[in-house]
DNA sequence: TTGTAGGCGTTATCAT
DNA sequence: ATGATAACGCCTACAA
């Protein structure tokens, strides 16, 4: 059986109180240098590990900070997650993992029956059709920290971590034209996601700047995955007038169109422009290679969790903050006419 | 702040003891149906929430279960957390995440920090060059109990999930084989864990049953990175016999291997096979697409929640059990000839 | 600066 | 079948 140390045995061999260790162990306000001292080093020599459930219930924090987001399996999130981890971990904090699989009945569940009693803050990033609006307003109005980071709730005060979706599809789509594309269509994500509306104004702007055309029917809305992104260049192949480019809402769904443009012949590059938006590994391993906007991921997790550790040590008394983070335009073959 | 309904407030309501309420909740032995439905009936209405940090501290479980493993940002890990998830999620247990990148000594500190008073049970796939051993035994012994998946340690004696390595190996040579391939190369893992080994051995013994030369000059073991995989190929290369097949020991190795390959402008398929083992996504996207035996991630994952959920529930009267799992084989083009 | 005492929400042990 | 009551380990007034 588990022979745990605790306050009470430390407090004993040093002949003090609890309180005292209590308040040495998170170098509280006054405590004799002295005293803490032989706290900490016993306590160090014992091998003490503070029960966190004991803490939690006592109305100290928990040291589990909670993360909801719709994946992991792809290397964005897993990148973001690895990020928040890595702070997490420097400052002793765990991690509880909630996956909604994007599921807006599953978030919705998962939300609502968040133990927040277990948890000193969360980080989310909702689903495609989030519909849990009301219960993350209901948490933040409890009290509980919450940062948002990539897929954001616009209209939830709260603090948020994003990369600038904007100025990268700008980029993208002016990278595109100076390739010599003039024909370009958008394939979006769910028309719902704020990112999603970002990446769609970048697009727009940028075609307006430089006086191309904007044609309804080159921008096609639907999932993230690569088996979407092909059902999208063949709504485009189908419309009557073809595009000669297209800027893809993730890497996935580009990598999607460049093989469905590679089973009907067509020479990736040269003829046809493919631009996407992540920087996924595999970006680098399809033949033509992909070119794309680097997502700064592992800086999104990492400043998603140091905000949220500001807002849980200043209980309360924290501003929201909204951070954005430069990505890194990549040009690769997908865009290369020559 | 939060308001949160305890079984107190239940209590008080229905008029009865907080000891009754506790045990129509956890429908324990010996309560009055009657008794109990009024209660789960309130306690809906009610919409409480079992406070996990008291039920943890009074003896009850804490429904967190760890995972510790080197990585979430590979197909395979992020697969299996998933599967984890499912399973964790359908039973009411949350997943607290330990990622060690692969180090032995952040896994050591991982381990022996770990607050296993908050935890009921672990699952771990450990480290390249694990050292901690020791840790992990020493947790079993305190009661916790914990499930290995994937990449275990044989010499604890404790539950495990993992694929059938050694057999998946076979085939993957056999497959080669009969490609017409003879002279085959194995790019293997780190030497210290025991999939490498289980693959390893599948290797020679597939070999041997065709008659095979083991040339030693032809394994080549390093880390599991495409970058590796390059790197091993160069090996191979530089060797006075060069192989005209590899099967790597994952696809990330066997795609640096196709790479390396095409830079030298060789025909990957019909001049020199490449197999891999995983069935990563990216296997599908690269060209020529690579064959591999794809393993039952969400599967193992599933597997080893419920195990471990089983081990949690009979407390400490429990069978230890090895699981295997099969892979199947996938022929791509990069093994095809013609 | 330190100690005392009460309580956090739940479970377990005894009674009844 | 149900109820008191005492933990569990820690924190926070309040008192000294």
């Amino acid at each position: 059986m588990p022979e745990h140390i605790t306050i009470k045995d430390i407090a004993r061999i040093l002949n003090i109180s609890v309180s005292t260790v209590s308040r040495a162990l998170r170098d509280a306000y006054d405590v004799n240098p002295e005293t803490r001292e032989k706290v900490l080093h016993l306590a160090k020599e014992l091998d003490y590990k503070p029960n966190f459930n004991a803490s939690g219930l006592a109305g100290g924090g928990t040291r589990n900070i909670g993360i909801i987001l719709p994946f992991i399996t792809n290397y964005y999130f897993s990148m973001v997650i690895t990020g928040i981890q890595e702070v997490a971990y420097a400052k002793g904090y765990n991690i509880v993992l909630y996956v909604t699989n994007d599921s807006p009945e599953r978030e919705m569940d998962v939300v609502r029956n968040l133990n927040t009693q277990n948890l000193d803050g969360v980080l989310v990033s909702v689903c495609s059709d989030s519909a849990a609006n009301n219960y993350f307003e209901q948490i933040i109005a409890e009290g509980t920290p919450v940062v948002f980071f990539d897929r954001v709730l616009g209209s939830v005060d709260a603090s948020k971590v994003v990369q600038d979706d904007y100025n990268g599809a700008f980029e993208a789509v002016e990278h595109l034209v100076k390739q010599g594309f003039s024909r370009i269509a958008h394939i979006a994500g769910p028309a719902g996601l704020d990112f999603t509306k970002h990446r769609l104004a970048g697009y727009l702007d940028a075609l307006e700047r430089y006086g191309l055309p904007v044609e309804p029917a080159w921008i096609v809305h639907s999932g993230f995955s690569q088996a979407d992104g092909e059902a999208d260049l063949e709504v485009l192949w189908e419309g009557k007038e073809r595009p000669d480019a297209v800027f893809a809402v993730n890497d996935r769904k580009a990598i999607g169109v460049i093989l469905q443009l590679k089973k009907r012949g067509i020479r990736v590059g040269p003829d046809f422009g493919v631009i996407g938006f992540t920087d996924d590994p595999m970006s680098a391993i399809i033949s033509p290679s992909l070119s794309t906007v680097a997502e700064p991921a592992y800086e999104v997790g990492k400043q998603s969790c140091e905000l949220l550790l500001q807002h849980i040590v200043r209980k309360n008394n924290f501003q929201v903050r909204e951070i954005t983070l430069p990505g890194v335009l990549i040009a690769r073959e997908s865009t290369r006419r020559s």
